[in-house]
DNA sequence: AATAATTGGTTGCACATGCAACTATTCAAT
DNA sequence: ATTGAATAGTTGCATGTGCAACCAATTATT
């Protein structure tokens, strides 16, 4: 009855990443609302480029985080209903879309940090700095195999 | 501008796995295409327990494959819909909806093996069984620090 | 300069997920 | 036996994803 164990025995590797992930954005959003903050962790992936870059354009954010530029369109409409960020059209190029971080966007990232912090330490409790690294590192080889399409 | 610089540079565990999950349920389903087969990894993950246990219960199911039984409910009804399984209602506890796979159901089941097996290939290519045993170990972890909710 | 190809972004559709609220049925406790 | 949990499943809402088709603006080609 242990669900582990269940696991182990008859679960393939995608599964296991599929737990994995599905569990951690689940507890990253608790989070949140523990720290009472209300933002989903793709809303974050998202906000993060923008923080780093004010005023960067739609497509390197989805290249930034990894995403689709569909998904990105997306996610900012609901961060712009949110009043987290603005879209500003670019004066030069009027395909490209500039968006930029809101005073309460702003706010909300440096808000948001230490529930990344608890949430990082959560999944890592009991496990050596080594065999994060060595996860890291199998795991990049496999997402290379992925992107090589 | 190489994608895995980027990711190695200044991306998290979470973010990650994210990446991996994402591009490996997006890879499955492609080359469930070059098949002539139309299913998703979802799809498969509920056919499984089905295959295995034919007229499980739905909550056996959502416990098997570690999904939500509303996830699950949705996910048989398209299963339903496509004719590939149907749901009987248990004549003992009439709260329980026993899952049963179709002759079309039973066939896709066997038709997607090979997806799954060349799929498995491609995201383990050129790593050694004792990475992704480490991987699968170290992954283990954490998902037991995930569910202990 | 006119046409064609490319690029950035959006929209619609189908699918998957979590949560909360809900129905219906079964089980427990007094 | 009646009332009060607990359980199995469904539904609605908000969120996120991929794909294909699309628009508008920008480059390339000739």
């Amino acid at each position: 009855m242990p669900k582990d164990e269940k696991l182990k025995s008859e679960i393939g590797l995608g599964m296991l990443i599929g737990q994995v992930h599905r569990l951690s954005t689940k507890r990253f959003v608790q989070n949140s609302h523990k720290f009472g903050l209300d933002i989903s962790l793709d809303q974050w992936l998202v906000l993060g480029p923008i923080w780093k870059n004010e005023g960067i354009a739609q497509k390197d954010i989805a290249e930034y985080c990894g995403k689709d530029k569909t998904s990105v369109t997306k996610i900012i409409n609901t961060l712009e209903k949110k009043n987290l960020v603005v879209r500003v059209a670019d004066q030069i190029d009027h395909r490209v879309k500039r968006v930029v971080l809101s005073n309460k966007g702003k706010e909300l990232f440096l808000n948001v940090l230490p529930v990344i912090e608890e949430t990082r330490d959560e999944l890592r409790s009991g496990i050596s700095d080594k065999e994060i690294e060595s996860l890291i590192t199998v795991l990049t080889k496999v997402y290379r195999n992925l992107i090589s399409n």
